[in-house]
DNA sequence: TTCATTTCTTAACATCGTGTTGATTTATTC
DNA sequence: GAATAAATCAACACGATGTTAAGAAATGAA
């Protein structure tokens, strides 16, 4: 059940099932808050018998759970990749890999940061940016004041996400070199259009 | 039920009722996602009749969208109320009133905003506060590239959300003057702490 | 205070999604 | 091809839902 066996992902039919259970999913959150998708007609969306959907998960929670955390997973291993920057690097590659990744995973995303997405996963996501954030640029601190550190970041990861959510979501949006190269004018050069 | 009439609000009993069921609600999302948090449950935690929710409301979705339009009709009437700015200024004021707004609110803030908060609450203000940023400091934009301008604002409006977030959820939150101070800095010194 | 009005309560009801089960069929791996 | 594992199907008890009608309690206005 949450007993994720070597076998159960192996086996092309779970793969399948996951799959078509995970596609329904992100097209029902287009139209309906998650709260009120019931696994009867989730499993009606994917064309999968009531019954598997619990052979895989404990309910729908759990199932978006899942996926987060694989998703998690991969981002937090793609941004780990990244050694310390030297002292007068920018952040571009860093971002650039982080919006490629949002390309990559556009219906996931789109999912679970548009309208009907899941607060926590934002968090976490946000969370981790921040972190590696941190890690990576701790030596650039003005060590007079930590407590505006922390905001700094908080600030900087928060506003990123804001960058992708935006972006997600624009008719036609631009390659994800662009926003990369967007965001770290932002952070390097300041925010504010008058300067 | 959803019509709201005059004397709705009016009656002291109204007034409690819905104060009860509001109060139960952000106690109990500090525990479970409002996903799983059943009428029945929410009624007993409020001790008030599970007949007496559906006069109120349709149900759990329902309640939190009314509370979230109330909620943002007050905010988007406070940021309102700011004139446009003259061309050296900064955004303290506006940042301080919607600093000091979050102060007043927060408990609902924390709930919505939380780990089991409302998504769509969060997009919503951030969407009425960039909204009011851009039209109050249209008059900066570098005219060259409207949709930087776009992303410039979406950064800005996400980082300051970033940091109510960060701000209610630290121990000893600092008070609203000193957040609303850095944001200020932040916005229009530019956020990289090496500079 | 009194009275008409409105809200809240109580109990009962049919309905629907849930989560689980056992038996059967289908697909996959080796 | 045979053994194994997954998906299907039907059936089940259970609990939350949303609604109803009648009675009790609280409110605001005269």
């Amino acid at each position: 059940m949450t007993t994720l066996s070597a076998s159960m992902k192996s086996d092309r039919r779970v793969r399948r099932t996951r799959q078509l259970l995970a596609n329904a999913l992100f097209t029902l959150m287009k139209e309906k808050s998650y709260n009120d998708i019931t696994v009867k007609e989730l499993c009606e969306a994917a064309d999968i018998n009531r019954g598997t959907f619990y052979l895989h998960y404990k309910d729908i929670d759990d199932m978006v759970e899942q996926i987060e955390q694989e998703i998690l997973a991969q981002f937090e291993a793609l941004i780990c990749t990244h050694a310390p920057a030297s002292p007068d690097d920018a952040p571009d590659r860093l971002f650039l890999d982080m919006f490629r990744f949002a390309e990559e995973n556009r219906d996931l995303y789109a999912a679970l940061l548009g309208k009907n997405g899941d607060l926590s996963f934002l968090r976490k996501i946000k969370e981790l940016s921040r972190r590696r954030l941190m890690e990576l640029y701790a030596d650039r601190l003005p060590e007079k004041d930590l407590v505006r550190f922390d905001y700094f970041y908080s600030f900087i990861s928060s506003g990123c996400i804001g960058l992708i959510e935006h972006w997600l979501f624009s008719p036609n949006p631009e390659p994800a070199e662009k926003i990369a190269a967007l965001a770290t004018d932002l952070v390097i050069a300041g925010v504010h259009p008058a300067r």
